[in-house]
DNA sequence: CAATCTTTTGCAAACGTATGCAAGGGAGGA
DNA sequence: TCCTCCCTTGCATACGTTTGCAAAAGATTG
């Protein structure tokens, strides 16, 4: 608790230069003589200066912090998604500010508010959607925003999602190859671009087949609505023999209630497929069919599209999707052709 | 791009009163009368007026920033500690800036100096080991440190952590009263005390029985690493007929590995029992017996050690310890007595 | 060596807020 | 009515940086 600040004043006076001078040393793309650039450093090593960040953002404008606005941290794709966000941004010298939303709409509201407050340089919102009203305000205050796999329909932000729409086809396409008759289908929170483009490719695929889902009900992307949601199914009149779950966090809770509560034989009595590949899906307990998001992919081209607002001011935010395979495992079965 | 920052004096001006009195209403303990802060609210309002936090961190020296490094997020129970941080911290008007820490030793190092230029108000460990050299550093520039989930031997930093060395020791006594006679242990990564505290525990609890473990492994926290040990585990001439894993995150692997890969039944051929009671432990597919970490009274408790230590400037970090209860499911057998 | 150009350096003014100090104002008591 | 006390308010300064500007110092050329 003692040796409390150290300024770049006092290693300007030890090492006999102006405080400008230190501040130049410290700062990249300034102009300074080696000469003086060696007296400043070996003065802030002996001092143990370091450039006090808030400081400078306040200056610059720029914290070099980005705001993650995340929801819930249950489903792995999300602390995966996490991890990699924040690793490659703090390799360019940003850091994550973290902002958890309960997912109540206006609870969302305060926290952009206190986003806002932090003077972040551009923020990321992953599993959370955003009003036209929010995406406003941002603009308005100049912050750019990416949205992490969601999307949203009339705005002007940029978003980096998988093809939801084409991933939900190949699924209706492969279970059909698999031939099954009634497929079901628990969809992602319909409130979400992702739960919505997934059951309409999905639903589509179908439809391009003459066929429609036996059932569609919303799994809320929650554990314990989608295994009721599965019971629901598997007690009704056409049970289905295929399942299209619209996460592999709510597939794994379909399975589980299958096997374990039902004491159904998953592929051979019904089949599932979910979406994600969190590397759980890859486990031996699970070895669950599903759809691939290219998650380093994602974080890249979201890190990428950030930056690039956030650096050349670039106000053209794109939509970003990236094709992902469908990951064939011990929750489906063979395709009809295949034998 | 357009409405840049609207700063307090501006609010002042269309408020008719001094920038000061908009700090102050915008201050929680400061005096303002209700007639101006009404004013000024108003104003405030009006423009979209929000303090900025880093020219507010920078006079009053509290950024209201917590730092939090962490290395791994693929082991369930760290993200839920992050968000559940997250959220109590949020509660209470702190963030979290995030700093992952891919535990080489010198990463650390450099993720640690990062930190200090941030102002941080306090610094959060997660899964992730402090030398004394770096907990000095921090001490010196008078930012609180507490490490979760882990503590350090001769230092005098705040940790919380669960009875680690009771832990191991309940296990060891509880596949005692099953009946087991080789007992193995794939511990926790051996450079970490948490590791180190489980293993123990069970070994003095095997020594009281006047047993010893048939065989130790270091699983380093990694699903691989634990799947190997198992293998080599049951190819040995005395294998095991339980295991108790250092973690979870490993035990899944282990059980994955017996299960699928060898075709060992669990718990009948080998009982399993893992640490720390994440959700997935808890699914179906496991029903791992585990003992309980109590995530929620250890996220509590360290933010509440923490934020005393910034607000009241206390100096006595403690050494918190939970106790947790044996967690009794389906991967080991019901004990001796019980029938 | 003088003249020109380039680089380095210090000065001082910001950035947006909090806060000590002294002055102002209203309420209450005698 | 006057004095005292307390609550508000404005002024001015400080926080630790960056950066435009102009002066100084090197570097380059003929």
């Amino acid at each position: 608790m003692q040796a409390e600040k150290v300024t770049s004043l006092q290693v300007a006076e030890r090492a006999g230069v102006s405080q400008s001078a230190v501040s130049r040393v410290f700062t990249p793309g300034a102009s300074a003589s080696s000469k003086t650039a060696e007296k400043v450093r070996k003065a802030a090593a002996e001092l143990g200066y370091r450039p006090n960040m808030m400081a400078r953002a306040m200056i610059t404008g720029k914290s070099r912090i980005i705001g993650l606005v995340v929801a819930y941290l249950d489903n792995q794709f999300y602390p995966l998604a996490l991890e990699r966000l924040s690793n490659a941004l703090q390799a360019k010298g940003y850091h994550i500010l973290v902002f958890t939303a309960n997912n109540a709409r206006d609870h969302i509201e305060g926290v952009i508010a206190d986003l806002l407050d932090y003077q972040v340089d551009g923020i990321i919102t992953a599993s959370v959607g955003m009003t036209n009203d929010l995406t406003a305000r941002c603009e308005a205050a100049g912050i750019p925003v990416v949205m992490f796999n969601r999307s949203q329909d009339g705005a002007s932000i940029g978003s980096v999602t998988s093809a939801n729409i084409a991933g939900g086809r190949k699924v209706a396409e492969f279970l059909l190859s698999c031939g099954h008759q009634n497929i079901a289908h628990i969809s992602g929170w319909e409130g979400s671009s992702t739960g919505r483009d997934r059951q309409k490719g999905f639903v589509d695929g179908l439809a391009d087949a003459g066929k429609k889902p036996c059932s569609v009900i919303d799994g809320m992307y929650d554990r314990d609505t989608a295994a009721q949601a599965t019971r629901d199914m598997m007690a009704a009149n056409n049970k289905p023999d295929a399942i299209f779950v619209g996460n592999d966090h709510m597939a794994f809770a379909v399975v589980d209630t299958l096997r374990h509560e039902l004491g159904l034989r998953v592929p051979e009595y019904v089949a599932v497929v979910g979406y994600d590949d969190v590397p759980l899906a890859a486990w031996p307990a699970y070895q669950l069919t599903t759809v691939r998001q290219p998650l380093n992919r994602m974080v890249d081209a979201s890190i990428d599209m950030l930056l690039a607002q956030i650096t050349q001011g670039e106000i053209a935010p794109s939509r970003i999707e990236f094709d992902g395979p469908l990951i064939t495992r011990g929750t489906t079965r063979e395709p009809k052709g295949t034998s």
